[in-house]
DNA sequence: CGGCCCATTGACAGGCATCAAGTCCGGTGG
DNA sequence: CCACCGGACTTGATGCCTGTCAATGGGCCG
């Protein structure tokens, strides 16, 4: 993960847009800025050639958006909650994509990293049942909430994107939920809130999905 | 699309392997060699962390395979026809692309190239019906299809590997064929040969996807 | 000619999308 | 402080889609 080394000028610690909302249309408009996350997420729309809208991915403290990957952006990022990153030109982020290719010989890892994610909902989405996918969301996500004191993490996301995210309805996700909460494999003290509590049964689920005794 | 020039003696242009099957195991290891298609077609193939087996793209001539984009292969490359590739090494391609930086200021293309088939597949398998993936499928990949003097074009994918592609079974993707053909809107003289009649109708299946009669 | 793999077709059951109604929650304004 | 309101979540009922199983057909190769 490329970090911006403190101190250089050519970083801002802005916070824009504060609310939650758009945050920049970025899909097929050529690509002159490198966002790096802070604090909040963010979530990948892509917009289809026929018009279909999907979450294609979502983003994390830590995580770049918009890197120069293919001349245009991929998605348009929209903040899901409040956002606070770090901007940097496209300019810059060259520079350094040179250092790193001449002297450790490898291209920024961060290259691949902005498209992990997407690759990866190529492979939660391709299992056939919703309860795999929803296990296999779960735990790839899950790593990344914070914390929130005791062992549960919050999980800030609406099911209307998860549901979006995971090609099924918002209904499927929640009615998953409540299966898996009644099975004691995650409690959610509250909808924001999560907690894993049998990760293997959670991996199990997220291969064979077959459905829960419900 | 980055080509070698002709005459580099960097780039062999060899045949190997000959027949279907196992090209190379790359997924996690390190890539040390990006190889561009010349002839033929290969499958990507990726074994998700609890197991499972997924295509999760087709690559056709002009497409590079194994770019060093995350220091590991995300899958492996299989043929699925006899394949021509040519190969070069992961050296010699990181000074192509620090030239390409240097002096257009921009990333290869290629870089992106090689993701956008698997960003592609998310797309097409986020749409809730299966004729839509069906439909969405066939215009993804028409322009790339060889041409067969005629209308048609070769089409020379098992259904096997295009079902695991759309995540979906054998049986379905029969199915999807069938009901195309009798709607009219492609026409298959044999089951390797494809002529989309109707792209409008297609267009608009991929969206709604809705069921045709039947 | 026989065997094998893939494609095809049919029957069936289960999962899930859809519709609809009800609940919960935060925000807003009186 | 409280009533109101809108949006998101929840839950139930229903029907279609599609995954699965099984049997058949067809092309290719030995």
């Amino acid at each position: 993960m490329h970090r911006p080394a403190a101190g250089r000028t050519l970083c801002y610690d802005i916070a824009m847009p504060p609310e939650p909302g758009q945050l920049r249309s970025l899909q097929r408009e050529p690509s002159d800025h490198v966002y790096e996350l802070r604090r909040g997420i963010a979530r990948g729309v892509t917009i289809s050639h026929e018009g279909e809208r999907q979450v294609t991915a979502f983003f994390f403290p830590g995580d770049q958006i918009g890197l120069p990957v293919s001349e245009c952006y991929r998605f348009t990022a929209e903040a899901v909650t409040d956002l606070h990153y770090v901007r940097q030109t496209r300019q810059q982020w060259n520079e350094a994509l040179i250092r790193s290719c001449r002297d450790d010989g490898r291209l920024l890892p961060a290259i691949g990293a902005e498209q992990d994610p997407v690759f990866q909902r190529g492979l939660i989405i391709g299992r056939s049942s919703i309860a795999a996918r929803v296990c296999a969301f779960l735990l790839s996500v899950y790593p990344r909430l914070p914390q929130a004191g005791d062992g549960t993490r919050r999980l800030d996301l609406p099911q209307t994107d998860i549901a979006s995210y995971l090609a099924t309805s918002p209904e499927s996700v929640c009615r998953q939920f409540r299966k898996l909460r009644d099975n004691g494999l995650v409690a959610m003290p509250r909808r924001d809130l999560i907690e894993i509590l049998d990760r293997g049964g959670m991996q199990a689920l997220a291969v064979c999905g077959r459905a829960l005794t419900n």
